[in-house]
DNA sequence: TGTACATCAGTGAACGCGCGTTCACTGATGTAC
DNA sequence: TGTACATCAGTGAACGCGCGTTCACTGATGTAC
C-alpha cells in the first residue's frame, strides 16, 4: 500500500514519541522493539526501514525527549513574574505530577544510568540536549559573568536530577514528597546566595 | 564434595560481592546468573542454592553496596577536622575516582533508575539503606534542629547522586570535571548557609 | 481517458542467541556404628 | 580404629521464552504510456 507524501515521517515520528515513552517508563533494556511496534499499531519488521538499529532509536528518542523537558521549563520561566524563573523552573520540574509521569518526564531523571552505558552517539546526543537544558536554567540565575551562571546551573540541574531520581527510587511516600520539598528549598535558597 | 562449616557462607558473600560490582557496572539487567557466577568461579546451576531468585540477590547486592558506600563517607567524616565533615563527606563523593569506578561506587548514582522499576523488596531495602546514608550526611550538618538536618541532608544527597549520575552520562570529560567541580562549590555553600 | 507497472511502507515467519530457572546428578567429607 | 553411609555445595544439560535483526513477500496507489 503506498501511502501520502508525509506518511513514512509521521510514523517515525509516532515511533520515536512511543519509544520516549516507554525507555522512560521502563528502561531501555525494558522495551522490545515489537512491544515498541505494536503499541505504535504497527508489526516489529517495519522497524528497520525507520532506523538503523534499536541504539539508533535510543539516541533519537533521548534527544528529542530531553529538548521537550527542555522547552517545557523554558516556557514555564517564560511565563514567570520576573526574577522568579528560577522559581518556576525547580518548582516545575520537582513537582508530584513530574514525579508519578516518568513517561512524560526528564530523561536524566529516569535514565541517566542507561544512558552511561548507552552507545557513544546516544550519550552524545544526550550531552548536547543536557547543554541546552543547562543554558535555560542558567538564564534564571542572576550573576554578572557567563561562566559562573553556567557553573551554577549545572549544579542546580544535577540537583533536580539527582532529587527526582531518589524520589522515585523510595518506596516511601512521606519520604518521596519530602525529597522534593527539601531540595525546593535548598536549590532556591543557594541560588538566590 | 563436602565443605568447612563456613564454606557456604562465604561462598554466599563472595556471590554478592561480585553482583554489586557487576550491576554497578553494568545495570542490572546487563549482567546475567551465569555471567555473574562464572565471575564468582562456580557454575550457574548453583545460584539457586543461595539465593530465591535474581532478584533477591539484587535485594541483598543493593542494600550491601549502598550502606558500604555509608561506611566509607561515614569513615572520611570521622578522619576531618572539626566542622570539616560535610566537606570531607562532598569532596569524597563528588571525586574523579569515585565517577570513574561506578563499579565500588554509590548505588543511587548508577542504578537509581532500575531501582525505581525493582521489585518492591529491593526498592524497601534501598529506601532504608538511603536513610541510614543521609543520616551520615545529616551528622555533619549544623544547624539546630533535627528535622532541619535530615531536610537539609536529603538534598545535599539529592545533588551529589544527581551530579555523579550527570557527570558519568556526558561523553565531555571537562564537561564532567565542571560538573563536579560546580556541584562541590554549590552544595558546600548552600550547607554552609 | 484507460491500463500496466513500479514503488515502497508495512507484514509476519524465521534466525541465532542469551536469559532466568529447574533438576537429576556428583563426589569429598563428617558422622554413626 | 576402620568402614559404610548420609550430607549437601556445586555441576551442567535442558526448559520455555523473548530479544534484536533479516528477509521474502504483499498490495494500494502514483506514474508512465
Amino acid at each position: 500500500m503506498r501511502y501520502p507524501k508525509e506518511h513514512k515521517s509521521r510514523t517515525h515520528r509516532r515511533i520515536v514519541e512511543t519509544a520516549a515513552r516507554a525507555f522512560r517508563a521502563n528502561g531501555i533494556g525494558g522495551v522490545g522493539v515489537a512491544d515498541l511496534m505494536a503499541e505504535a499499531g504497527l508489526t516489529h519488521g517495519g522497524f528497520y526501514a525507520h532506523f538503523k538499529s534499536k541504539d539508533a532509536l535510543v539516541t533519537e528518542a533521548c534527544r528529542q525527549a530531553l529538548d521537550a523537558t527542555t522547552e517545557t521549563l523554558d516556557f514555564r520561566a517564560r511565563g514567570a513574574p520576573p526574577g522568579e524563573g528560577l522559581r518556576a523552573v525547580v518548582r516545575t520540574y520537582l513537582s508530584r505530577s513530574h514525579r508519578d509521569d516518568a513517561a512524560r518526564g526528564c530523561v536524566m531523571a529516569s535514565l541517566a544510568g542507561d544512558i552511561a552505558r548507552a552507545a557513544p552517539e546516544t550519550r552524545h546526543a544526550v550531552t548536547e540536549a543536557l547543554g541546552r537544558l543547562v543554558a535555560v536554567i542558567a538564564r534564571q540565575i542572576p550573576q554578572e559573568d557567563a561562566p559562573a551562571r553556567t557553573n551554577r546551573a549545572l549544579a542546580v540541574a544535577a540537583s533536580l536530577v539527582g532529587a527526582m531520581a531518589l524520589a522515585r527510587a523510595v518506596d516511601d511516600d512521606a519520604l518521596s514528597d519530602t525529597i522534593l520539598e527539601a531540595t525546593r528549598a535548598f536549590v532556591l535558597e543557594a541560588a538566590a546566595r
